[in-house]
DNA sequence: TATGAATGAGTTTTCATTCAT
DNA sequence: AATGAATGAAAACTCATTCAT
């Protein structure tokens, strides 16, 4: 048992470490941005000498793909949580479902402000592959989105000749917009109140009469 | 008038000079991405040494401010071309005013896909300042389309209760997926013609039967 | 006794495990290169922790010197193997003798190229003490052909005024020629016997007529 | 005229600068090995920035390759400025020919005992393709003295059945130990007096009486 | 005693910026 | 005014060596 224990130490103690490093290197681009971070401002942040890095990711690109993988699980996890599009039977519960995931991801949003700043505005510049995941998260997003649509159209409560793929596409557009505006100024709860009401108003009703 | 035709002469090639490293900037942070992009490569692209780009900018930072300035300049103008709320007054003339607008848009964008590209991938990621000009950027396309609805409103062709404001910054957002859709892949015509139309028609009309 | 004899087990295996690091080390050293090669490497090579290392040597720099102190000893051992200079008492009886050392030489660098490697490529580039010890070994080789040419003359098979010692260095090289172009390229035995028979007819003869 | 001269005078600071470069580059080398010199010391030995270097050579390979390729011209141009086998007719003209080359030797050796040091201990441990290069040179000289012997088998004063291209092989072995023990032992001009003329005397009548 | 995690000195290389010509 | 040579700060990455377990 002694010595199962201490190998599991020594185990725990890397993995605790590598994490370590994720959520350092994850603060610094956040802060700083990804070309403006040195390896050793991470370490530096952790106090660790910078050839540890070098232990733990074999490459600044290499943790930086962590990083937005770390993230891009955390969204899928948060939007997925919900994920019920067969659930939804009417028009209301759509709207309250709407609601609620309006304010899981702006929760999520509020505690970590971090996330939202590297996947849109850092991670975007690295290079085309960075780019493509990003991307291919967004249109991951669509079809989440489309999903419920395609149930909604199914059940009758959506119009029959609803684009359901492009629609979901463009609510996404809106998301972005609202995580946006939160970066741009995050001490305005009530206009990204506001903003989210009005993207599902927009959503359900549109803006005609 | 030797003298003066001669220094206006001198005065227009500086200016020339100095559109020309603009324009060849932009090629190049587009192509590469800024932090990519040295300042030996704009030079090269132009056949000029190096050191002459110092005489036009102070930076490297200062260059790319240009570019994003000039390439904010045409999308406001661009938009500002269309602009004019009170000249709509039905529902009707609305729609046609969306669609317009949007051919407008993807006109510019597919002429230029290296606008887009600067502007939502690259500029984001050199630092805060630059981020908040793309902030105001989209702040302002939101009052632009807050503009019509405000009319609408008034006129009694939008629903009384719209949040011109959140809506239009909604409509933005969807602008922007827009864009981004079509730089992961400019070969899709039909399907940003598709993703176009479902915007307009959310826009109008929602998603409810 | 039991003690007594599991001391000496656990300092057999110290000793095995000793020869096992000088062993991988003269391997990579051979094949990568000394400065090519790292410590990890080694230790890889044996599968065994690389700080286990430092039990063992207190260098990287310690354990070639090692690695060379062998080599230099197997040289040694087999040109001494068959070192009697008072033995050779006619010039047919000295042809045979250089034929033998040349095939014993010859037997060795075959089953062991990496022996050649490490003594005139890679050992020459380490510092200047590295270097002397080349040095010596290289006049220690002078001295013992010198030694037979010696008895030679003194015997009068050789010509009188035959500067033995310079003799034996001249001789010295021809061998490390003979050995370099081993090196450069090891599947031309026919190449590398008419040049040992060069050699020894050189060495005998002259070129003259 | 001005400007013609100033360009040249920019041009011929530019190839000064290089060749300085190169001049330092070789001293450091030599005196400290190539692994144990940096761009930096290179850069140090000349008072200028070590960026500057990289103006002038892609590499630290790069560099190298060149002091080499220098070095090895010199030996080139060294032993072919002496080269005219034809010219030679009898065993008298050869030797006296031998004893020519030999002091040239002696005196390029002397007057720069670097480019020994540089060729003979440190080009050997970079890797594969500059011992290639070493190796040809190697062979080079193989071929030049062979042309010398291949001459004197057909005007008769070499023996019939002298293998020439080996023995030539056999004689850059001889040279090689002459410059080895120069090295080693600069300071012995009367020793390596005698080397060369046990050399020439071995290469010519052998040992026998 | 063996291990391998941690360390940081040391190296190569890039490139924005300056400045003499 | 244009040029491009020079510069050195800055950054990524390697690896010999130490030392706690």
């Amino acid at each position: 048992m002694n010595d199962d224990s201490s190998l599991s130490r020594a185990e725990r103690n890397r993995q605790q470490l590598r994490s370590d490093i994720l959520q350092a290197a994850f603060i610094e681009f956040a802060e700083r941005g990804y070309h403006q971070t040195a390896i050793s401002d991470i370490a530096k942040r952790l106090g660790i000498g910078h050839g540890t890095f070098y232990r733990h990711f074999t490459n600044k690109r290499d943790i930086l793909e962590h990083v937005i993988d770390d993230i891009a699980s955390k969204i899928i996890a948060t939007l997925e949580a919900e994920n019920a599009p067969d659930a939804v039977t009417s028009l209301e519960a759509y709207k309250k479902q709407c609601a609620r995931i309006a304010n899981r991801l702006s929760e999520v949003l509020t505690a970590n402000p971090a996330i939202a700043r590297l996947i849109l505005l850092e991670a975007t510049s690295i290079d085309a592959e960075m780019t493509k995941r990003l991307m291919n998260l967004i249109d991951w997003g669509g079809q989440l989105v489309a999903a419920y649509m395609i149930n909604g159209v199914k059940l009758g409560y959506f119009r029959k000749d609803l684009d359901c793929q492009s629609t979901g596409h463009a609510v996404v557009g809106m998301i972005l917009v609202c995580a946006l505006r939160f970066l741009n100024n995050p001490n305005h709860p009530d206009e990204q109140q506001r903003l989210a009401i009005a993207v599902q108003r927009l959503l359900v009703d549109g803006i005609k009469i």
